[in-house]
RNA sequence: GGGCGAUUAGCUCAGUCGGUUAGAGCGCUUCUCUGAUAAGGAAGAGGUCCCAGGUUCGAGUCCUGGAUCGCCCA
């Protein structure tokens, strides 16, 4: 039943019950105090119920004229001081106790045998209430448990519309909640009230409503699935769960304390539950249409209401007419019987679900856990048994019906709070496809955050989506067709490093996605694209004007495999990559799935060590406030081994992005600083313990000179820690350089890049003639050429911004794409360099 | 009321087996670069890792209790 829990104040009623006769430790006349929160209930009161274990006490106040029973434990709460105790027994004395009902509307002898009797059930505790369970049959189910326990039989004089019925006297007819102030009343006039308060808990209510739900206990047909616990626990050890806390967690919790499925609902529209039912009460199941016909003579087309409940057949058993009963079927069993329904399992097309069956995974919202995940669990266990392994000649016996669960988690407002109509923070999904596109909303479920851990729903967040990612990737993409690729073009270290980081991608994606981890694998191809646009085209621009063969087929390769990688994330724009680059296939969605080529790890290592290079070069400059358009003579770059071997390796990349003339090495950082030293914490910490502290000290007090000469040397350092010397290795050891005074130098643990800032003539020219170009592409844009136009180019202006042109005209004329310059009395544009004036006038060529 | 999960920078999220000064992107400020890109690069500001105890040489991380939010159940 939809429903929902609202915290509600009601009565909470103290009712004196009269014993009626002596037994046990009780004496006729004594008085059973008896809890409730639902007075209405009280006119069908059918038994009360006690702990067996607790114990109870017969006792007597200054105010009350009988001794009164309930639990010890509770004595002060309810009674306050002053209370005399008579006697002390556990509740298991009280089984058998008769008491006088609260109210005559229905007698004992209605419920049975032990009707309006004190019962012993295991549901009671002394935490609320008096330890005495006001026990109404119809109405609970503890109370319907304990009632069939002891054989009572379920009066419920409540209507199907709220109200009591006749038997209830002068409140048949009135709504039971309705009746509450009334019923109290009659108890206090009647001496068999001791105190009446308000009471605030959660009680369910409608959700579509509003108004509060009634309990009753009513037939129904079920499963006994309760019966099948040990199986259902057994398929689940069978299926991992995305999160995994759900497996021995909620859904775990779920089949442990598995009751039956309650099967039937009083609809109309639904299944028919297939039970006909005698005049006598026989019931016959039917399992077919065929078994129907061969019955009732009559062949359904449609087997729903009301044409079913139109056949009856004489009853097997006895041979009177047998009807259908009315119910329908809960839905959830159509939602688990799906797998098995749709190939028409279990009869002709049991085989054909053999082929199929377990699905590889399923994939719905957290809130299913009781829903379709179970309901699935449920039929297949029931059709096929929940034990490890499959039957001989490779049926598909015996397991879960799914491998994987993906559990989605719920989609809230950017707040946090569960979107709904009525606090007006709901976000039609077809309005974000139409400002965003589908790809980008798929985008943000898959790589913002694991999709199990719930999502406040953020329209930056997609937005941020296709600007960082989506609009990156459509860039690359254009710029790749932007440019016809010519017959020449080898190789380089670049296209090698961007097909091995290619290779490594495809490898982690398939990995992650094979994992059902679909954001990780989504962030990796977002890093690989990064690194696509940002370094491998970036440094690769001018091989692409030229036309190089080998750069266009490489980022014409990497752009179709990442294509292929995304088209489970982005399948519409994966697919226009794919058609617009390769086309091989009528549709990226038709292409096998991506193999990983063999990896160069040594070069992706090189490569991230130039970048780091390329990093520290221009934070150096960033301190030094010198433009990158101004040259340097050189780097001075602290690396050694691997490191160096690395940075040169790509010191033509490291020069340029650096724009330095020269790279020169260095392998002792003390050249270029001093060293300090610290403790390792995560090897020493373990071995030093309390004295973790003191020993750090005492490294840091080490002279790090000598530290590092021991180190390269292999040799141990010692250290004297409270009273002991210690030898500790390298791995125990940090060291980290220091800058010198007068360098400008960035450092990263022993990596480091100093900058020469010593400019000559020629770097001041090169730089001002770097400056120029800068200035003519600006007037070049400004005046709307394309990107291949040739030009005409007049400079006039400042004698020595025309005298670095002049020397390095060849340059100059190439970056520009001048086809001539002249220097001259220019009329054009007025640009501003260093302060000096340059006259830029253009036209195309 | 019970169970399960979440909580880290203004925002969106990482954070491995407990390890040194908690990270990234966005946004903001400053500088820079630009022949695909509303892009890129550097620097800066920005933190009670929900709170309180505990374990430990050391806790965002482990334990206990609590708060808030969500889901399921009652």
């Amino acid at each position: 039943m939809a429903l929902g829990y609202r915290d509600v104040v009601d009565p909470s009623v103290y009712v004196r019950f009269r014993v009626g006769e002596d037994g046990g430790p009780l004496q006729a006349g004594d008085e059973l105090l008896v809890w409730t929160t639902t007075p209405w209930t009280l006119v069908s009161n059918a038994a009360v119920a006690v702990d067996p274990e607790l114990t109870y006490v017969r006792a007597k106040t200054g105010t009350l004229d009988a001794p009164v029973v309930l639990a010890e434990a509770l004595v002060e709460r309810v009674l306050g001081e002053g209370v005399q105790v008579l006697e002390r027994f556990p509740g298991a004395a009280l089984d058998g106790v008769r008491y006088e009902p609260p109210f005559a509307f229905l007698g004992a002898e209605e419920y049975g045998e032990r009707g309006h009797t004190v019962l012993l059930g295991d549901f009671v505790t002394a935490d609320d209430g008096t330890g005495l369970v006001h026990t109404a049959i119809a109405f609970g189910e503890d109370d319907f448990r304990l009632g069939a326990r002891y054989g009572l039989n379920v009066v419920n004089p409540v209507r199907a519309d709220g109200t009591y019925d006749e038997r209830i006297g002068p409140y048949a007819g009135r709504f039971v909640k309705d009746a509450d102030a009334d019923l109290v009343e009659d108890l206090r006039a009647r001496g068999r009230l001791l105190r009446a308060e308000d009471y605030e808990h959660a009680y369910p209510h409608c959700w579509r409503c509003g108004t509060p739900l009634l309990y009753y206990a009513k037939p129904s047909w079920y499963i006994a699935t309760s019966r099948l616990r040990d199986e259902l626990l057994a398929a689940n050890e069978q299926v991992t769960w995305h999160p995994e806390h759900i497996k021995h967690g909620r859904f775990g919790n779920w089949l442990e304390n598995n009751v039956d499925w309650a099967l039937s609902r009083e609809r109309y529209w639904g299944t028919p539950l297939p039970v006909w039912r005698c005049e006598q009460g026989h019931v016959t199941v039917v399992g077919s249409l065929d078994d129907l016909e061969e019955r009732s003579g009559v062949r359904l087309e449609d087997p729903h209401r009301p044409f079913v409940d139109a056949v009856s057949f004489p009853c097997d058993h006895c041979g009177t007419r047998a009807e259908r009963v009315p119910e329908v079927i809960d839905v959830w069993f159509d939602s688990g019987a799906m797998p098995f329904a749709q190939r028409h399992a279990p009869f002709e097309g049991d085989r054909a679900i053999d082929e199929l069956y377990p699905a590889d995974f399923i994939c719905e919202a957290l809130d299913q856990t009781r829903g379709w995940f179970y309901s699935l669990l449920a039929i297949s266990t029931l059709l096929r048994g929940g034990q490890a392994g499959g039957q001989a000649g490779g049926r598909a016996g015996g397991r879960a019906p799914y491998n994987h669960v993906v559990c989605l988690g719920l989609i809230t407002d950017h707040e946090r709070q569960k979107m709904s109509k009525s606090k007006g923070n709901v976000i039609a999904p077809n309005e974000v496809i139409d400002r965003f596109g589908a790809d980008a909303l798929r985008w943000y479920f898959f790589t913002s955050k694991q999709p199990w851990d719930g999502y406040g729903f953020s329209l930056e967040a997609i937005g941020e989506g296709v600007r960082l990612f989506l609009r990156q990737l459509w860039n690359t993409y254009s710029f790749a067709t932007l440019y016809q690729p010519g017959e020449a073009g080898a190789a380089t270290d670049l296209d090698r490093w961007i097909g091995s980081r290619l290779s490594a991608t495809t490898a982690v994606v398939t990995e992650r996605l094979d994992a059902y981890d679909a954001t990780f694998a989504g962030r990796a191809i977002a890093e690989f694209v990064d690194d696509l646009s940002n370094w491998y085209v970036r440094r690769s621009r001018r091989r692409f004007w030229d036309g190089d063969a080998a750069a266009h087929e490489t980022l014409r390769h990497c752009l179709v495999t990442v294509a292929k990688l995304l088209a489970p994330f982005v399948p519409f724009v994966a697919d226009e990559i794919y058609e617009g680059l390769d086309g091989g296939e009528p549709s990226v969605h038709l292409c096998d799935w991506p193999e990983p080529a063999e990896r160069d790890l040594a070069l992706e290592t090189a490569m991230a060590v130039a970048r780091e290079t390329v990093r520290l070069g221009l934070a150096a400059r960033g301190a030094a406030k010198i433009k990158l358009r101004q040259p340097l003579r050189e780097a001075v770059v602290v690396a050694a081994g691997r490191e160096r071997e690395a940075i040169e390796r790509l010191a033509g990349v490291v020069r340029e992005e650096l724009n330095v003339r020269e790279l020169r090495f260095v392998s002792e950082a003390g050249e270029l600083g001093s060293y300090t030293v610290k403790a390792n914490y995560r090897t020493l910490g373990p071995r030093f313990g309390p004295s973790m502290p003191r020993a750090a000290d005492a490294i840091a007090g080490l002279d790090p000179g000598h530290v590092a000469d021991a180190l390269r040397d292999g040799r141990p350092v010692g250290v004297f820690v409270e009273g002991h010397d210690h030898q500790l290795s390298a791995e125990d050891l940090q060291l980290a350089m220091q800058p010198l005074e007068g360098y400008q130098l960035e450092r990263e643990g022993s990596h480091a890049v100093a900058l020469d800032l010593g400019l000559d003539e020629e770097l001041r020219r090169e730089g001002l003639a770097r400056e120029i170009v800068h200035a003519v592409q600006a007037r070049r844009k400004a005046a709307g050429l394309a990107v291949e136009d040739r030009i005409g180019l007049t400079l006039g202006g400042d004698e020595e911004l025309l005298a670095a042109a002049r020397a390095h005209e060849g340059y100059l004329t190439a970056e520009v794409l001048a086809t001539a310059v002249a220097y001259g009395p220019a009329d054009g544009e007025v640009a501003r360099i260093e302060g000096r004036e340059l006259r830029i006038s253009l036209a195309r060529a």
